[in-house]
DNA sequence: AATGTGTACAACCGCTCAGTT
DNA sequence: CAACTGAGCGGTTGTACACAT
């Protein structure tokens, strides 16, 4: 990164200012005690220091009353962790590190004390804030988070190791640790994961699952996969987490850093294979997850989304609906849905009429496809009903397409995978436009649109189901 | 030179969990 | 077993700087 501010220039800047009240920030009171807020200096860090090297970490509370520091426990620990504590990495993050994180994030999702734990050096506010930035960009120039080989070696893996168990529902291993132990198996097949996972002391214990293993999963299942039940939420453990430091030792092929993706055509081959791969938040209680609608997080949805910051009317991406709690697994199998690729069809050729089991009043309990049908005609009925005016004139004989305006939102995506080929020899872009009204003025589009996450997410699901249906 | 915009970073806030009482 | 407290985590915000106009 480029990045030429330092922590020290900030706090040289600000030694001036030792024990003021915070500037802007302000302070708050402790028992009588100011607190100081805003950025640290010299002065304050070099107490937190002697006071850690006397007392050790921890009882951060301590510390101020002990060392007279105008901080609260929580403001010293950050500052400790972030800035203070010893081996840490300062200056940009290497092309290594960033696969890393690309690849973590890919696996664990916005996990970033976890991806911390696997980037010596490296804190999760970095990595965080690393990641916010990558988004915000891409999210600007229209990519995928994921480059298209962490996608593709996904779909590869997921195929051989569904070969490999012969079991249609899915990896055989996989239903047996998930029946016996409740937990859900991180599935996820990225060539660095998968060619140490002989050697991994890590027995995956995250319930965590990329939900791009969900969406192959799914496909390679045809929803006949599940999400067993999980725990409420995965307790948190205060030792830090090796769980998945074989990355360390991680042979996948090199993935371009951002900027090389960015700036090297790789931006074309970005465009050509944008399946999103999906991170996974297990919270089901706290997020209270609705599909692809309602309080989305993670790098999901061709990367086109706001990690921070909703705006109105855009969805704070989260995770798919499949990923919530279930307390019967069979609710995950039952009622047998049709072969992906009619429900696809079916969807390309008339969305409203894909068939939603009766006892299926949301996506919550069912699977992916059944999420982006029932989001999809969700956002097409809520649409429809704000503009039915409009939209019963506009529409054309077409009426098949589940929502106009939200197709049209969406054609500046259609046309990142408009080029990208599919197994039917045409390209997916040809394929969905079909159904998909241009934008008349052909605008780039607002990327707060309602829906536009939706229907990207759906054209990457598309593509999908296209290419395992032929193959 | 002034202004606007984007970027990177530090730090705060709210929430949750684990341990203790 | 509930209440309390300390600690950790993820999300968000504020600010300084770089660059473009």
């Amino acid at each position: 990164m480029s990045c030429s501010i330092s922590a020290d220039s900030k706090e040289q800047s600000a030694d001036s200012a030792l024990f003021d009240e915070g500037g802007s920030y302000g302070g708050s009171s402790n028992g009588g005690v100011v607190l100081k807020k805003g950025p640290w200096t010299s002065a304050e860090d070099a107490i937190l220091v002697d006071y850690v090297k006397k007392h050790g970490e921890g009882n951060w509370n301590a510390v101020q009353k002990h060392s007279g520091l105008s901080r609260c426990g929580k403001s010293c620990r950050l500052r400790w962790a972030n800035h203070l504590r010893p081996n840490l990495k300062k200056g940009a993050f290497t092309s290594e590190e960033e696969r890393l994180i690309i690849e973590l994030h890919a696996k664990i999702g916005n996990k970033w004390a976890r991806m911390a734990a696997n980037l010596p050096g490296r804190t999760d506010n970095e990595i965080k804030n690393y990641w916010n930035t990558r988004i915000k960009r891409r999210q600007r120039v229209g990519l995928p988070l994921y480059p298209p080989e962490l996608c593709m070696q996904a779909m590869q893996e997921n195929e051989q190791n569904l070969n490999a168990s012969g079991i249609p529902g899915g990896d055989a291993e996989c239903h047996n640790l998930l029946q016996s132990n409740g937990y859900q198996i991180p599935d996820v097949t990225f060539d660095s994961l998968n060619t140490n996972q002989g050697l991994l002391p890590y027995v995956p214990e995250f319930p965590d699952s990329s939900a791009s293993s969900l969406l192959m999963k799914g496909l390679n299942s045809q929803f006949h996969s599940f999400i067993p039940h999980m725990p409420r939420r995965q307790k948190r453990t205060r030792e830090p987490d090796e769980c998945v430091s074989w990355y360390s030792n991680s042979t996948s092929d090199h993935i371009p850093s951002l900027d090389r993706v960015q700036n090297d055509g790789y931006q074309n081959k970005m465009s050509q294979l944008a399946v999103p791969c999906f991170p996974y938040d297990p919270d089901p209680v706290t997020k209270k997850l609705l599909a692809f609608g309602v309080n989305h997080s993670h790098s999901i949805l061709n990367g086109n989304f706001s990690a921070s910051k909703p705006t109105a009317g855009a969805v704070k991406l989260e995770l798919p609906s499949l990923q919530r709690q279930e307390t019967s697994l069979d609710r995950w199998k039952s009622p047998p849905l049709p072969p992906v690729h009619e429900l696809v069809d079916s969807f390309i050729q008339s969305p409203q009429s894909v068939p939603l089991p009766s006892d299926c009043p949301s996506p919550r309990s069912s699977g992916l496809l059944e999420a982006l049908v029932y989001e999809a005609n969700s956002l097409g009925n809520s649409r429809n009903r704000s503009s039915e005016k409009s939209k019963s004139s506009s529409m054309t004989s077409h009426n098949n397409v589940t929502d106009s305006s939200a197709f049209k939102t969406s054609s500046t995506e259609f046309r990142d995978y408009h080029d990208a080929k599919s197994p039917l020899g045409n390209s997916i872009g040809s394929i969905l436009s079909e159904c998909t009204p241009r934008c008349d003025n052909g605008s780039s589009l607002d990327e707060n649109i309602p829906g536009k996450n939706q229907f990207s997410f759906l054209s990457a699901f598309l593509w999908c189901s296209c290419y395992k249906t032929l193959k």
